[in-house]
DNA sequence: CTAAGCATGTAAGGTGTTACATGATTCT
DNA sequence: AGAATCATGTAACACCTTACATGCTTAG
């Protein structure tokens, strides 16, 4: 699922601009898949050559035409068919949970620091999606609904988690720092007994 | 944030081949970054290329050298600034949700197939996480416990959706069958009174 | 005996990001 | 006057994915 097939997507609800797009990628899109105009514009002109869409240039004086993109019946195939086929696969990076991963590398005040930013990232996502439903005309269908109250469910967890949890993280941090435990092997509290070979090996064998 | 990063942070931990390193990417950023042997031996090599990590050859009869890595003061360096200066961002593109933001064009089996799948995966995950924090030796960091906990929300949210509203979407999706609303315009009940140009915009500008 | 685990890598290709480049109109 | 919106694109680069290529050991 590239965005390319997105925009065959975005066509199936009416011709749009390029420009146009962008905004569902924006809106609608905004929670489970963002594009930039980078990957918009020549994935219109690659469908465009395949027949999978049609453009009209709509003149505008002075300025570059404005192309309007049309779904063809090829493109529709096309996209029915991906629907039909494509794994519901899923790829996240989240540079927050790293960041908080390794949070023992990182000052207290940078630690407080991105954890106040991804909340507010959080509640803005939330706000996007509810000024997302208020802008709607008329009722939400059922898969624009789910996906909407989806991506509540998820980032407001998100946002709780964060509130809830984060003020917890920056103390047991601090607890942390106060009794270093050796930062390779913060397991147990006997000293070192100059174990056996190379150490620093706990990864027994979990299969059970 | 690239793969390379990771591995850096990896090898904070301690020693490790590049086989040990994947394993982290499978278990304790299972949630939250995915990467496979093809970014991080490629990576690997370059960390070692800029001295960011030493490595050290162990022969084995008949096979190619197995090769354990070790964090360098420089690779420390370079870490703790990227842990200092990365935005913690995030990116995700879900194909699950794109699927069923088009629900509409999907047959009802289908539908109801990504549910299931989706479901599964959520709780193939959600094990993944319990038996990773069961196979930790000692009490886990505050920081890595953070990130456990978030997963564990997050995709406990996430089931927990699709669990509770699939069956919803399905019987929506099926109301919408029996009475189908024009495909383009799921608006209103009164007929099309051929309104003035195009149409197809509601977008009537939505910033209050 | 077969599957899974351990262990390493390369190469081509696909895809997306970022920065650049331009310019009118409308709102504050 | 300046910012934001509308509107389009290119080119270089970064990065990751996939498939290929190999081969021993251990558990079932």
């Amino acid at each position: 699922m590239d965005v390319r097939t997105l925009c065959l997507g975005v066509l199936t609800h009416g011709e749009a601009t390029g420009y146009e797009v962008k905004q569902y990628f924006e809106n609608a899109f905004a929670h489970f898949h963002a594009a930039g105009f980078g990957s918009i514009y020549p994935a219109l002109a690659t469908l465009a050559d395949e027949g999978l869409v049609t453009v009209t240039g709509v003149e505008r004086d002075g300025r570059p035409d404005k192309k309007v993109y049309r779904i063809t019946a090829a493109g529709e195939a096309a996209f029915t068919d991906a629907l039909a086929t494509a794994r519901p696969r899923q790829k996240v990076r989240s540079e927050f949970l790293v960041l908080l991963f390794f949070a023992r590398m990182m000052t207290l005040d940078r630690v407080e620091d991105v954890l106040k930013m991804k909340a507010a990232f959080y509640r803005q996502m939330l706000d996007t999606l509810n000024r997302h439903e208020e802008a709607a005309c008329g009722p939400i269908g059922a898969g624009p609904r789910f996906t909407l109250d989806f991506g509540r469910a998820v980032y407001g967890a998100a946002l709780a988690h964060v509130e809830r949890e984060g003020p917890a993280l920056l103390e047991a941090l601090a607890r942390e720092r106060e009794q270093p435990p050796d930062p390779r092997a913060p397991a147990e509290t006997d000293p070192p007994t100059d174990d056996g070979p190379t150490g620093a090996d706990c990864h027994s064998r979990d299969r059970s």
